[in-house]
DNA sequence: ATGAAAGCGCTAACAT
DNA sequence: ATGTTAGCGCTTTCAT
C-alpha cells in the first residue's frame, strides 16, 4: 500500500501538501493540487485510517450491539442503520449481546479501545458508567433510559391500537400475551392495551411469554389450554404471535372466525405467512436510519433538538382478524 | 484513557515492560509482572487497538460483505461468523453490497484502510484483483471461486434431493422455479434438479424468479396461470416457495394434497408458516462458523487442508409434502 | 503557499 | 530482566 510519503515523494512535495489536499484545507496552490492528485491517482493511494484514527483520536467507526442479529426484528434495524453510515462515509462494527452483562461490556471495550466515534445500543442494563466517562455519543434505539437520546416506537399507541381494533371486531374473551418483564418497550406496549381492555366489559386473561418462536409455541399450547374459550389474543411480539396462529391452525380453530389474533412489530415475516398477520407496524428501518442520523448529529457536536425520537406506529390488517367490521 | 505510558510510569517501569507484560512474551521478573498488573487494574487500562494496529499492520478487524443483512437467508450466516469471531477475539465491520458493484468496491477501500486482517465475502464479481495485491486472507461464503478457499453448501445434493423426493411422492408435473443465472449456488441447485427430473417420464415445465418475496410473488401468480396443472414446485428458495405456497392457498388449492412444493435454505421462516414448508436445510450457521474459523486459519498462517469445504444438505419434511409415502 | 518536525500509543529491536 | 529508542502513517503547529 502507498503512504503519504510515497505520494509525497511523486508529487515532489512534503507530506504536509499531500495531507492539505487530501483533507482539503489549508492553502494549495492549484498547480501543485493538480500535482498531488495526479499522484495520488498514479499510485491508487488510499489514507490509512488507522494512522488517521490514532492521531485524531477518532476513527469512522461506530459500534452497533444488539441483542441478536438473527432475531428477525433486528437486520431491518440494522440495515437501516448501515444504510445512514454508508452514505455518510462511516462503518458498522456490530456485535451481538444475547443479553449478557459480560459480552456486553467486553464489546463495549473493544470498541472504545478501537476509537469509535459514537455507539448503537439497542440491548438494556449496559455499562452507561463506562460509556459516560468516554464522553462518546451514543443513541439508544428500541430502548429507553431516560439521559440519553433515545430513537423508539410508540410503544403505548401501539398496545392501543391493538385493544381498540380488537374491540372493534367484537372480542368478548381477549387473552394478552405479556413479553418479559425486563423489555420497556415490551411493558409498555402490553399496559396500554390491558388498560384499554379493561375499560370494557370482556374477560381478560393474561399469560406469560418470552419473545421467541420456541417460547411462543410453548406458550401457544398452553394459551389454548387454559383458556380454550378466547376470541382473541393479543401477542407480544410477531414471532409469538405467529407460534399462536399455527396452533390455533393445528387444533382446528378457524382464524379470523373463530379466534382472531394480533401481533406486534410487522417482521418480514408477518406479510408472508397465511393466513397473514394483523400487526402493529414499528418502522424499524426508518427508526435504524433515524439513530443513525442522530448520532452522526451528536458527533459532529450539533444540537440535539430533542432527546427522544418516537416514532408512529401502525395498525396493518392482513388476515388474522375480521376486516369486515364496519 | 490510561495509555501505556500511564501504567509505567505508576508501576514504575518503562513503557517496554508494561508492553512484555500485556502481550506475555519476553523476560519479565514475577515481582513487576504484578506491579504492572496492579497499575493496569487501578488505571482500568486497556491497549489502544488502533496504536497496534498501526504499528503491525494488523488489526483485529474483520471484513464482512453480505448481500443484504435483512434478506432472511444471511442472519444466521452472519451470527456463527460472529460467534466464532468473538470467541477468537475478532470483531466484524459489516458491509451491505446489495450486489453494487461500487458499493462492494467501497467496502474493500473502507477495510483495507482499516487494516482488517481478513475478509468473508459472500457476494459474487468483487474486485479480487485488489484483494491478491494486498495479500489479506479471505474466504468465500455462500459463493464459489475457484481459486479461493471458499465454504457453501452442497447445491447439487439438494437440488438432486428436491427432485427425488417429489418424485417418491408420486408427482408427475412438476414445475421448477430458477433462479437468477447470475447466483452460481442456485444455478447448480436448478440443473441438478432438472437432471433428475429428466430421467423420468414426467412434465417439467421452467419459469424464472428473482430471490426475493416480492418477485415470488409475481412468479407464483405467473406460475398458475402458466402451468395450472402442476402438482408440484421446486423452488429456487425458501421466500419463492412461501410465495407459491400462499398463492395456492389463496386460489383453494390444497397443500400438499393437490400441490407439493420443496423451499431450499430452510430459513427460520419456513417452520413457522403453516403448512410448514417442506425445504433443503443448508447448516447456515455452522457455514457461517466454519467461514470464520478457516478465515483464522490463514490468519495464524495455518496450512489449508482442503480449499473447498462442501456441507452437507438435508430434506427437511415439513407439511407442504405428502409425509405418507412410504 | 509550502516544508520541517513533533507526536498520537504502541511494539520490537537493541543495549545494558 | 529491564530500559531506550525508532518508527508505524498520519495531521498539525510553527517556521519560512
Amino acid at each position: 500500500m502507498a503512504t503519504i510519503r510515497d505520494v509525497a515523494k511523486a508529487a515532489g512535495v512534503s507530506v504536509a501538501t499531500v495531507s492539505r489536499v487530501i483533507n482539503n484545507n489549508g492553502y494549495v496552490h492549484e498547480d501543485t493540487r493538480k500535482a498531488v492528485n495526479d499522484a495520488i491517482n498514479l499510485l491508487h493511494y488510499k489514507p490509512n485510517e488507522v494512522a488517521r484514527s490514532l492521531f485524531k483520536k477518532k476513527s469512522k467507526l461506530i459500534g452497533l450491539i444488539l441483542p441478536d442479529i438473527a432475531n428477525p426484528f433486528f437486520p431491518a434495524l440494522a440495515r437501516g442503520i448501515e444504510d445512514y453510515f454508508y452514505q455518510e462515509g462511516y462503518h458498522l462494527i456490530i456485535g451481538n449481546s444475547d443479553d449478557k452483562q459480560e459480552k456486553k461490556n467486553d464489546y463495549l471495550d473493544t470498541f472504545l479501545q478501537n476509537n469509535v466515534v459514537g455507539l448503537i445500543l439497542s440491548t438494556n442494563e449496559i455499562d452507561f458508567k463506562k460509556i459516560q466517562r468516554s464522553k462518546i455519543p451514543i443513541v439508544l434505539l428500541d430502548r429507553i433510559v431516560e439521559e440519553f437520546p433515545a430513537v423508539f416506537a410508540d410503544q403505548t399507541q401501539g398496545g392501543r391500537l391493538q385493544a381498540e381494533k380488537i374491540l372493534e371486531r367484537g372480542c368478548k374473551k381477549v387473552t394478552i400475551i405479556r413479553g418479559p418483564v425486563t423489555v420497556k418497550t415490551v411493558q409498555e406496549r402490553f399496559q396500554a392495551a390491558l388498560e384499554i381492555l379493561e375499560q370494557e366489559n370482556i374477560k381478560i386473561n393474561i399469560i406469560d411469554s418470552k419473545l421467541s418462536f420456541q417460547d411462543g409455541e410453548r406458550t401457544a399450547v398452553e394459551l389454548f389450554k387454559r383458556f380454550p374459550d378466547s376470541d382473541a389474543v393479543l401477542a407480544c411480539n410477531d414471532t409469538v404471535a405467529i407460534a399462536v396462529l399455527n396452533e390455533a391452525l393445528r387444533q382446528g380453530r378457524c382464524v379470523p372466525d373463530d379466534i382472531q389474533i394480533i401481533g406486534f412489530d410487522d417482521i418480514y415475516i408477518s406479510g408472508i405467512v397465511y393466513p397473514g398477520l394483523s400487526t402493529i407496524h414499528q418502522p424499524a428501518y426508518e427508526m435504524g436510519m433515524k439513530a443513525a442520523q442522530i448520532l452522526i448529529g451528536q458527533i459532529n457536536q450539533e444540537p440535539l433538538s430533542q432527546l427522544h425520537y418516537k416514532f408512529p406506529v401502525q395498525f396493518i390488517e392482513r388476515n388474522s382478524t375480521r376486516k369486515d367490521v364496519d
